[in-house]
RNA sequence: GGAGAGGUGGCCGAGCUGGCUGAAGGCAGCUGCCUGCUAAGCAGUUGACGGGGAAACUCGUCCCAGGGUUCGAAUCCCUGCCUCUCCGCCA
């Protein structure tokens, strides 16, 4: 969310964003009704004032045993009048609360303007691309041969989206997760957490997933709670509506969850194998900072998920999302995508973000800076280390052998009882 | 799920026979004084949000949340959420 009062002094720049955005928001309106909540305020705290005179003139009067009954009657024409403009007062308040709940965030004025995924900006490749001189084959041809992956029966259990990993893939999963929760939480100073995967509608609404993009979710009707899409969630808004203390930023916080997408309107772009399913698992990192530190931190943690694919040795490039590709929240986003030989693709398995204080104003989270002082919105970070189904898909894909085994990276092996390989 | 108790400021804790209570008292914090240092003592001070104002300042709102009663509610009524205790159930 963004403060009213800047859009109030900067008009245009938040047109100017929304659009390159790509978003239809009416400002102009936005700001009349701020107009007229203004209007009213002033016109109901006068009010409010007289009466408050009014109501102590009344205790003074009973007490001194007079009559007070002229100055009650007047009274009640005062607060009739008083609930007439609060009623409309609170009407303006929500009406402009709604409307800013879909204005976007701002892009960091280092982010290239542009509409579509074509205009995102590559800043880095890590890696070599491997050639093999046989016949590669796609991960979910893999899985099915050494029996690791098994998507009809997620079909037939929960419907399109769904798999289940067994075997040599579920250990590789475990693997994994243990692997980057140790390097996140060990090397990279992450504390570790786990979190509620069912969330209120608050939190969705703190970070940002509505109610824009509400049709993504799985909403639980019968207790008004949301699957989480992404740890961010839980871990973003774990202090929501608090004012933390002074030095207690940089707060960093990774987690391991499932993640739930609905993936609406996505039917028929990449469904094969298990790069788009309805849930999947990840480690996610998020950071509370303070603002000025906030780009810095940006930086840092993309490194950090980054260090999770050179360790992997899985080759991958980096690339800085253009306006019309950054999400809603965020400010400025950097995609990771590792590339899938057997699909000849590059995956996004992480996407790094600041949100600046866009999310924090949205949860009225706040930090005191220091002893006295007011307190401020910090800036939120957050970044996948990594998504884990694209992940293995890169691993099966880009460690295939041609009599059909699977190298397993070198840093996992300690996690999977000294294993080199799996297959036949 | 059943029965009871409760949710007050950074924390503890009064108020809850409606008005002078943004809220006693204590603790913590800050500022002076005092002191060789520390501790103790004395005095003062310490919330958030919004409106107006260049500012000093001023007005309004906030005692879990949302409604209601009233000239007036932390205090009365209703609904919801959460916490605690006991019982039941359960990984």
């Amino acid at each position: 969310m963004l403060d009213l009062k800047f859009i109030r002094s900067n008009p245009d720049i938040v047109k100017e964003a929304a659009k390159n955005k790509g978003e239809k928001i009416d400002i102009d309106e936005i700001l009349e009704l701020d107009r007229k909540r203004r209007d009213i305020i002033g016109e109901v705290e006068k009010l409010k004032s007289e009466r408050n005179t009014a109501t102590s003139e009344i205790a003074r009067m009973k007490k001194e045993g007079r009559d007070p009954s002229t100055l009650i009657s007047k009274m009640k024409k005062v607060s009739d009048r008083i609930s007439g403009y609060d009623n409309e007062l609170r009407d303006a308040e929500t009406e402009i609360n709604r409307k800013l709940l879909w204005v976007p965030n701002i892009p960091h004025e280092s982010v290239p303007v542009g509409q579509t995924d074509a205009d995102n900006v590559e800043i880095r490749k890590w890696g070599e691309l491997k050639s093999f001189d046989f016949k590669v084959r796609p991960h979910w041809e893999i899985g099915e041969m050494i029996g690791g992956l098994d998507i009809p029966h997620g079909a037939s259990v929960s419907g399109s989206g769904f798999y289940f990993s067994a075997g040599p893939v579920a250990k590789l999963e475990r693997a994994l997760i243990n692997f980057m929760l140790d390097l996140h939480a060990g090397e990279h100073g992450y504390t570790e957490a786990y979190v509620p995967y069912l969330v209120g509608e608050n939190a969705m609404r703190g970070t940002g997933q509505i109610p824009k993009l509400e049709d993504d979710m799985y909403r639980i009707e019968s207790d008004g709670l949301y699957l989480i899409p992404t740890a961010e969630v839980s871990l973003t808004n774990i202090h929501a509506g608090e004012i933390l203390p002074p030095g207690s930023l940089p707060k960093k916080i990774c987690a391991f969850s499932p993640c739930f997408r609905r993936e609406a309107g996505s039917y028929g772009k990449e469904t094969r194998g298990i790069v788009r399913v309805h849930q999947f698992h990840k480690v996610e990192m998020v950071k509370i900072v303070e603002p000025e530190t906030s780009y810095n931190e940006l930086e840092s943690l993309l490194e950090n998920a980054e260090r999770v694919l050179q360790l992997l040795d899985l080759p991958y490039r980096v690339r800085v999302l253009c306006t019309g590709d950054l999400s809603f929240s965020a400010a400025k986003c950097y995609d990771i995508e590792v590339y899938a030989l057997g699909m000849d693709a590059w995956l996004e398995v992480s996407s790094c973000s600041n949100f600046e204080d866009f999310q924090a104003r949205r949860m009225n989270l706040r930090y005191r800076p220091e002893k006295g002082a007011r307190p401020i919105f910090p800036h939120t970070l957050n970044g996948s280390g990594v998504a884990l189904p694209r992940t293995v898909a890169a691993i099966l894909e880009n460690n295939q052998t041609k009599d059909g085994q699977i190298l397993i990276p070198e840093v996992l092996r300690s996690y999977m009882a000294g294993m080199e390989r799996i297959g036949i």
